[in-house]
DNA sequence: CAAGATTGAGGTTTCAATCTTT
DNA sequence: AAAGATTGAAACCTCAATCTTG
């Protein structure tokens, strides 16, 4: 355990992490208070709402999300059971599953979405817009 | 839905989950397949390893790697288990647990310590030494 | 066989409640 | 009452295997 060199891909794998859970367990919490939904289940309903054709596959949604297939099932189970999104067939190839918000899906994230602004910016209030921007850009890179 | 103005804040919660989701399974995957450990156990050993007495209090635990204390526990329950590390009681306060590595835990630490390097430097490849120096500033900003 | 999706099994983590010690 | 730590219950997510369709 040497005090060693600069690890920059270490210390950055540790402090992604850490600033991660922190950032997470915050969204989760408000957001689980205010509209019962998890930061995830927030993020399935965005990636919806702002499909160009209001659906997307499971799999881009799983992309989109940065979860596995596995979990996209999942996570849909719930939300479809309490009416918030819906799941549709593809008429060309019948392996394809869609999901896609129901009106009160709809509804609902225009709430959360007016909610989660305040609440994303007091989370990352260490940070100006500026280096919000700059953080986003170096992120996306990681991402792919 | 709009299209909407720019929303940092939001933008940023959003690439950091997608990130952190992708970045965070790569090293999981090559740490258990090499050491049998989750990326998480790494930390926690790390953590023991380079704390300046050598060990560490629960609570100090889980502020370094950034889970809850229900979390620590739960973490560090296989590791006592397997003897990698172990309890320690404090003289002075019968409330207070410190965990310590153990020689095996010390051992395998080093060695986990360097398969990790090269692991994290392909992990984190798209960006440059001073683009992970940057988005570290930045994300310690966050982290406090 | 490849792709999309789901399921079974298992592991992880959180929240809230609780216990002990200060 | 506050602080450190643990536990029960529940939620969540992954991997690997499987099923169906192309």
């Amino acid at each position: 355990m040497k005090p060693t060199e600069p690890q920059p891909a270490f210390d950055f794998c540790l402090i992604l992490n850490r600033s991660h859970n922190t950032l997470m367990r915050q969204l989760d919490s408000k957001l689980a208070s205010l509209h019962g939904l998890s930061f995830n289940d927030y993020l399935i309903l965005y990636a919806l709402g702002t499909a160009p054709s209001g659906k997307l596959r499971r799999t881009d949604l799983a992309q989109a999300i940065g979860v596995t297939a596995s979990g996209v099932t999942r996570s849909l189970l719930p939300l479809e059971k309490i009416h918030l999104i819906e799941r549709l067939p593809d008429a060309r190839d019948a392996r394809v599953g869609y999901a896609a918000l129901t009106p009160t899906g709809k509804q609902l994230l225009k709430h959360a979405t007016i909610s989660i602004q305040p609440i994303a910016a007091e989370a990352t209030a260490a940070l100006t817009s500026k280096q919000l921007e700059e953080a986003v850009y170096l992120l996306r890179k990681l991402a792919g």
